[in-house]
RNA sequence: GCCCGAGUGAUGGAAUGGUAGACAUAGGGGACUUAAAAUCCCCAGGCAGUAAUGCCGUGCGAGUUCGAGUCUCGCCUCGGGCACCA
């Protein structure tokens, strides 16, 4: 472009611009009954803290930002939307302290959310943003609930649960400190058994791991990650009568082989059966005061791995069907947990835990394989050696097929029958707070529980003078009577509603769905609707590989049962974003006084240089360390395109133009961002060297505007282009112009470089060889020495394999 | 303890089994400038050497191969997840 007098790039009046500009014309928004292919792209959506935004937080989102904009210029109809995550402790806290509704705190922290985005000129359908908080979305997260609960999948129970002393409420798993403390007050957790509602989670476990495997898109880690969540173990339970009392304990064991070598019983001290076992005996009163002490302890406290085994006799005996009716003493000990398999465990000295207990109550053991090292027995955990003392399959190696004969043989002698277990449990789905969606539930006296009607959703939280916890474990919503107390849509008498909330996990358990139908008020979405847009073709994030994902998996399949969609995973593809860290290598925080704000880089350096480097920064599923000094060069990068502008063009076609659409089309498919960068590096240096012409200028302006909108638009419009080159066509690069005439290949002598060739591409194989063998300083390698063979592999070396 | 990742210049990193260090930052030298900034050009893995060049080099040790950062086995370190798991 001949401009009679240069301009400087001015990065705030072009951002500032082209933002407004985009917003009035609506260029973003995804079409209603579009011809084009559709591509649905997902960020997890944030939860808005009252901290703001730091840089790590936008990576994702540009990410997303610069696949969607290359989506929609190669023709898809795209949807690519934010939305709030709102619901939440942190809100709360707010309002109790500062005595105002936490919607107030919400809308504040929304607010900021959205400018702090806004400024970094993303491609998002605004007319589509949800939250959580909205009536108009909860009441399709309380749909969902009444659904599970018709299907059986939602039921109370008293679940012991995590209880802080002080701030007098439930604490989730997540709240609780490593060290069995209140992440607020630092007080002591203690465990209490509480009504809550529960759902089923277990009865999809097996096809959450199963389906696993249809999901090759997903990074490995976090498919392992989640197996392990669900925790499947197969084995066999084994019932054992107890001696003169009319009571049968079940054990799980997940190794079978090794049944032959218990020698005791280790039962739960919250073991149902306790009591009874020692009822009216002289070991009742030490059993049940060490019961009591241990029950005491919060079960994140217990499960240090480090802690002291203590264990108490309880003066039984269970009879072992296994080893010739044998006595088995039964123990009470704080290793054994109710959370896992029956609560109750045949113990052997193949098991460095059992053993070390056995020893220290001088609890008689046997060995069934012999030991390897004179100190210690052999860990069933490895599952070989030769059995003994073992009946029938005395002398017999442990392998797959004898362990499979071996638990038939139990099974078939009624010892006991083949078992699962799975370390997921039910997902205690309440919680006695107040910012949380309505249990859509109703207490009657004479019909018990009664679900609210669809009709009557959703039920609104009401407004509450103090968001305190109440302290006897209700929610505040309890203190309000005119909320509670209500009628029974069955039976028309006085009832009440159920005062638990949702925990925070609910509501970004389906909300995807609600974008593509963001107005529905007669379905959770349109049949048709969601046909044309599920599944989710990309969804972007990071930090929450196990819970999130698992338990949106569970919600999709679910709805999937009902009929209320069509697939049975919402995210075939799953893109896996690394942190970024502080500059001191720590992570960003406000205790390290390390946090680098978005707004003050995207002002110094402007939001299109701040996107490429948030992209540059390194692969983009790795964690990398921030260095704002990083910004100097995708600044430079963006001010040589705009001097390019201010020069006149050239006639010449440029060689690296078609690489740098192949690289960079292919790098952004492939979420490989720092590569598709440099490529757009290495072209605009040769660019600037060599000179470009006008075309092959705005090509470049196409492959860079995914990632710099804003001077990318400003530099398109002013070479006169009308429509936004956001509309415009993705370029195509053309396969013959990648191919190189010339090439270097290196030349090896025993696979030691000593030289290169510069040659036509397509040298045969045999001119090639004479030509490495005839460079003077290969002949010094070569000489005098028997040549044993020559390795051409084209376009890339040449090996001479000499002797010596 | 178990399960995943990852270890490459000063730094972030690149590299379908085929010329290791692309690209970028920081650094050194130079041009321009009254000067500085900005910009542009050049240098830059280590050791030896004036140089040509040689040797070494992708956490450590073996192996496969004509050829290994890349594949295999055994370790070490760091990051992440799970963990009294029966």
């Amino acid at each position: 472009m001949a401009s009679p007098e240069s301009k400087k790039y001015d990065h705030k009046a072009i951002e500032a611009k082209w933002q407004k500009h985009w917003q009035e014309k609506g260029i973003y928004k995804t079409e209603d009954n579009s011809q084009k292919p559709k591509q649905f792209i997902l960020d997890m959506f944030p939860y808005p803290s009252g901290e703001g935004l730091h840089v790590g937080h936008p990576r994702g989102y540009i990410a997303t930002d610069v696949y969607s904009r290359k989506k929609r210029m190669e023709g898809f109809n795209v949807l690519h939307p934010m939305g709030w995550d709102a619901f939440g402790l942190p809100a709360e806290n707010f309002a109790i302290k500062n005595k105002v509704h936490p919607s107030v705190a919400v809308n504040r922290n929304i607010a900021r959310f959205k400018e702090q985005l806004s400024i970094i000129g993303p491609d998002y359908d605004w007319s589509r943003e949800i939250n959580t908080t909205d009536p108009a979305f909860y009441k399709w997260t309380q749909w969902v609930f009444l659904q599970l609960y018709k299907k059986g999948l939602a039921y109370e129970s008293n679940e012991p649960v995590n209880w802080c002393p002080t701030d007098k409420t439930v604490l989730a798993n997540e709240d609780v400190e490593p060290d069995g403390t209140c992440e607020r007050c630092g007080t002591k957790v203690e465990k209490r058994p509480m009504r809550q509602w529960v759902l089923k989670i277990t009865d999809y476990a097996d096809r959450l791991l199963a389906d696993l495997d249809k999901l090759p898109k997903w990074p490995e880690g976090v498919k392992e990650a989640q197996r392990h969540w669900i925790g499947r173990k197969e084995g066999i339970v084994i019932s054992h009568a107890v001696e003169n009392k009319d009571i049968v304990l079940d054990t799980f064991s997940a190794y079978p082989a090794w049944l032959f070598a218990d020698t005791y019983i280790v039962i739960a001290p919250e073991h149902p059966l306790v009591e009874k076992l020692v009822a009216g005996t002289e070991y009742e009163k030490d059993v049940l005061s060490f019961a009591e002490e241990v029950k005491g302890t919060s079960e994140i406290e217990r499960g240090a791995a480090n802690k002291e085994k203590k264990g108490v006799f309880t003066g039984s005996y269970a009879i072992d069907p296994i080893n010739k009716n044998s006595k088995m003493p039964i123990w009470v000990a704080n290793f054994a947990m109710m959370g896992f398999g029956t609560g109750i465990i045949r113990c052997s000295s193949h098991d460095i835990r059992d053993y070390q207990f056995a020893q220290k109550y001088n609890i008689p053991l046997k060995e069934v394989v012999d030991r390897i090292d004179e100190t210690q027995p052999i860990d069933a955990h490895l599952n070989q050696g030769v059995l003994k003392d073992s009946g029938i399959f005395s002398g017999q190696e442990i392998t797959d097929e004898l362990i499979t004969k071996m638990v038939e043989h139990f099974i078939s002698e009624g010892y006991g029958k083949k078992s699962k277990n799975y370390r997921i449990k039910d997902w205690v789905f309440s919680r006695q707070r107040y910012w949380g969606e309505p249990i859509p539930i109703i207490h009657c006296e004479k019909c018990e529980v009664v679900p609210v009607p669809e009709k009557d959703l959703p039920v609104l939280l009401p407004e509450v003078e103090n968001y305190e916890p109440t302290g006897t474990g209700e929610s505040p919503l309890a203190s309000i009577d005119s909320w509670v107390n209500t009628t029974c849509p069955t039976c028309g008498g006085s009832a009440k509603r159920e005062t638990n909330t949702m925990p925070q996990w609910a509501g970004s358990s389906w909300y995807y769905l609600r974008y593509i139908d963001p107005k529905n008020d007669q379905a959770l979405i349109d049949v048709k609707k969601e046909k044309e847009w599920m599944p989710v073709d990309v969804y972007v994030g990071g930090d929450h590989a196990t819970r999130h994902l698992i338990y949106a998996r569970f919600w999709h399949k679910f709805l999937f049962d009902i009929g209320a969609v069509s697939t049975e995973e919402p995210f075939p593809r799953l893109e896996f974003l690394g942190f970024i860290l502080a500059e001191d290598g720590r992570k960003m925080s406000k205790r390290w006084g390390n946090i680098v704000n978005p707004d003050d880089v995207v002002r110094q350096f402007g939001a299109d240089a701040f996107r490429l480097y948030e992209m540059f920064i390194g692969p983009f599923e790795s964690t990398v360390p921030w260095n704002t000094n990083g910004l100097v060069g995708t600044y430079r990068l963006i001010e040589k395109v705009w001097n390019l502008s201010q020069k006149e063009f050239s006639t010449k076609e440029n060689t690296l133009l078609h690489k740098a659409i192949k690289k960079v089309s292919e790098d952004i498919e492939n979420f490989k961002f720092n590569t598709a960068v440099s490529s757009l590096m290495i072209f605009v240096n040769e660019a600037q060297k060599e000179g470009i012409a006008k075309e092959d200028y705005k090509i470049l302006l196409k492959i860079l505007a995914p990632f710099a909108p804003h001077i990318t638009e400003e530099l398109w419009s002013s070479l006169g282009e009308s429509e936004s080159i956001h509309l415009s066509s993705w370029p195509k690069y053309d396969e013959s112009k990648i191919i190189d005439e010339t090439i270097t290949i290196g030349v090896q002598v025993n696979g030691k470089l000593r030289g290169e060739l510069t040659v036509a591409k397509d040298t045969p194989k045999e001119i090639l060889e004479e030509m490495a063998k005839a460079i003077p300083k290969i002949q010094e390698y070569i000489n005098n020495k028997k040549i044993n063979k020559i390795i051409v592999v084209p376009g890339r070396i040449v090996n001479i394999v000499v002797e010596g």
